[in-house]
DNA sequence: CATTTCATGTAATCGGTTACATGATTAG
DNA sequence: CTAATCATGTAACCGATTACATGAAATG
């Protein structure tokens, strides 16, 4: 039941905020709406059609629940196979792509992986962050400084505010790896993997 | 020929660059792939459909040119009601939901906008972006104060990302006004618009 | 009782991704 | 002569947007 893993961003996004709390349709969508990750569609017929791929994939599973006075809503959690392919997804590698295309898939798996893989697996994250837009910024700057002087002024700033938010980045990469890294000498984490519940 | 105006981001963004220049299928593509625009789809799939529903849809008009010795080449140049529409979309007002979607299309209408609108109209653009972001930034910032404590330590970088990527803008902003006004000061813009050619 | 909010959907449309196809021209 | 590059497409698939539909419970 799951051919060539199809799952998109939404879809992503869905499945590590399931993980986090088992959720209805509803309340995920109210996340999405209510909180900035509304960067990643909040329509409802995204978001329920998404649920039901996500079903029929195997990667999360429903129960129809009548808690309470409240209208029946259908509760959603994470499955076995749904977390093996969540976690997958997080540790890909980051690629060029990943920095071009814009950071918001690559804070959205930042944003859950500590709680799926473990401070350690942020850290190294982090740091291939840090060194792909190394490798990847000198050339904006440069292309900026070649082309600017012949490009409208509108464009040049334009492109100066890409650069500008990549640096911010990098800063930002920084900062978290000091962060995380004092974190961890705070409280260390289990050695092993197979022991992530703490007492 | 132009039921309402169904142009995407991509279609926008073909426009201004046929606006800048007439350019092929090929020449456009080259640019998405070369520059940073690639964040704008660069399939050959996505571009030239793109460019049939435009010229379809009448805001460009092609010509098959068989210049010297290369293959045949299909030049687009918009016309007038393209330049119509195009200069629409760039003075739509900016509303939260820009902001929120992510800055991509923002910096996209910016970036064409002094060749298309003129400077003044470009510096009335910034003005409206910075109030957009004095009502939206503070909010995120709440957010991250108040909720930040309870969340894993990567959610609440993630959320500071953000953050600092919107305070980096703001602070663009400002730049960029400043620059436009500067500018302006030094070589001061023809009163009227139907006059844009310079000697 | 009427309205709002909760909660889940459905249907039409359309644009983008991926991958493949095709020829013409230039370079080695 | 072959390979790479130029240049333009095409077709299948799929997911997102938009807008509408429905019905139940709480609120006034």
């Amino acid at each position: 039941m799951q051919p060539p893993s199809n799952i998109s961003v939404l879809g992503y996004a869905l499945l590590g905020l399931v993980q986090q709390k088992p959720s209805s349709g509803y309340d995920l969508r109210k996340i999405f709406t209510e909180t900035a990750m509304g960067s990643f569609s909040n329509s409802p017929g995204a978001i329920y059609p998404a649920l039901e791929r996500l079903e029929r994939h195997g990667a999360i599973a429903s129960e129809v629940k009548d808690s309470a006075g409240l209208r029946r809503r259908r509760v959603y959690r994470l499955t076995a196979q749904g977390k093996r392919e969540f976690k997958q997804w997080l540790a890909q590698p980051i690629t060029r792509d990943d920095v071009v295309r814009g950071t918001g898939e690559l804070m959205l798996r930042f944003a859950f992986m500590e709680e799926a893989l473990g401070a350690q697996a942020a850290i190294t994250f982090l740091s291939k962050l840090r060194a792909e837009l190394n490798a990847y910024v000198p050339g904006l700057k440069a292309y900026l400084q070649q082309q600017g002087p012949q490009m409208p002024l509108s464009g040049m700033l334009a492109l100066d505010s890409g650069i500008r938010n990549y640096e911010t980045l990098q800063q930002w990469v920084e900062h978290a790896i000091q962060t995380y890294q004092s974190f961890i000498a705070r409280n260390p984490e289990p050695a092993s993997e197979k022991l992530e519940r703490h007492s």
